[in-house]
DNA sequence: TAGATTGTTAATCGATTAACAATC
DNA sequence: TAGATTGTTAATCGATTAACAATC
């Protein structure tokens, strides 16, 4: 999924604060943990246990301490902790203290959505450009964004600084529009495009395909009908805990 | 992300068919090579070896051939794996040998373009009901379908034999259309509002959240840059291989 | 102090990978 | 037969979890 380079046992001379290396694992959850935050905050909660901050993101609580302590030790043991000072921890773990400048490319259906989709803004992102490769919807305003041919991609992405890069385009285009983006110097890309990207190395990738979840759920509803149909009793026995 | 009950052993005392237990990472990943194998078919390929079709799903072939290997014998070695067979086989073992019902709850932004995307219907489900729960949205057709009221989830359920359920409302509508959705008989649920639904046992969630995507991304783009402005060399050395 | 809760340890589990014997 | 490639083994690695000592 996001081509990942080892960053090393951490072997540097100098004196630079030091990030820790975190588990890929325990990444993909901080997000969760922070939204959950927010929505631990929002509701006047100053301070929250791991086990309440673990019901409300999903996860258990030896799991949530174990990866919050990758941070360092910004709980209080006997009470729990501080959702404002986690908060900030986290943002900064993620680098959303600055809001990103996103990239998105190709406006159809689903990138249309994408654009107009509130969750980036209010969660660290700005959509600072949108493109596509047809010349009857550059121009088009979306947003209060007017859609840019995909050939302004270099230009406009050094103009606003943009290190991030979403493609929704299909997919006989997605190589063509990942080359562009890493072209422009974009090292981050999220791929609604059901195909695998190829890229430089030091270029991250993620994949999100609406099928592919979709499948993984039809999976699990034939395992279910498969135990349903068997012969009486079997089916609550074989669902367990 | 996706609730799910392990199914034991394989405990089983009759003569039934039986469905061989998969690692949760195998299954995510057969739609991949499924995928992959779609796209060989239509180059005109009919056999592939594990490395090529490895490499067109983004995964090393060792991984492939082990994910492979749980569900029987269908290489043939020094040959490679008869592409129309595979595909049949995985399609049989994710359950996509019967189109899937889909139901649609909350067509606003993103709910609309999923309602049109056409991945779903080239890949095993057809999109049998849209639903909102603003009365001014019902009745309006997209992509054929009217929109129907949430209310009339449960009926339309039963008469459509709808098992998956796909949630595109805001997030403090999730909760209650997740509810609705078990109710109605759904028992495979992707959520695509940023909050932990919760379920009973037997049904499975999976959760799309599209800024967390972004984020993760965000982390890596923060170590790229705090890598960049170490003092020279070290950037080079870090990234490793 | 007593009660609560963190941060860490250590055991367990599952996933990945290289290597190679089996076999076409 | 020789060459190619699978299916499997076994080692390694990373992630999860329960338990509990540390400490507020």
């Amino acid at each position: 999924m996001s081509q990942h380079r080892p960053t090393g046992p951490n072997g540097r001379s100098g004196g630079v604060p030091a990030l820790p290396d975190l588990p890929e694992a325990t990444v993909a959850r901080l997000p969760e943990y922070l939204r959950a935050l927010h929505h631990i905050a929002e509701t006047g909660n100053d301070t929250i246990s791991s086990e309440g901050l673990a019901a409300a993101a999903g996860v258990n609580s030896a799991k949530l301490r174990k990866d919050l302590s990758h941070l360092g030790s910004y709980g209080t043991r006997g009470v729990g902790y501080d959702v404002a000072l986690l908060i900030d921890q986290i943002e900064f773990t993620l680098g959303l203290t600055q809001r990103r400048a996103v990239a998105l490319v190709g406006v159809g259906n689903l990138g249309h959505a994408l654009a107009g989709y509130a969750g980036f803004a209010s969660r660290g992102f700005r959509i600072a450009a949108l493109f596509d490769a047809d010349q009857a919807r550059v121009g088009e305003p979306i947003n209060g964004l007017d859609v840019r041919h995909i050939s302004e991609l270099a230009t406009v992405a050094a103009a606003e600084s943009i290190a991030i890069g979403v493609i929704a385009t299909p997919a006989a285009a997605a190589q063509d529009v990942a080359d562009a983006l890493v072209a422009a110097g974009v090292t981050s890309i999220l791929n609604f495009a059901p195909c695998v990207l190829s890229v430089p190395e030091g270029v991250d990738v993620r994949k999100v395909d609406l099928a592919i979840e979709l499948q993984i759920l039809s999976f699990h509803e034939h395992r279910k009908s498969a135990l349903t149909s068997l012969p009486g009793g079997l089916a609550e026995e074989a669902v367990g805990t």
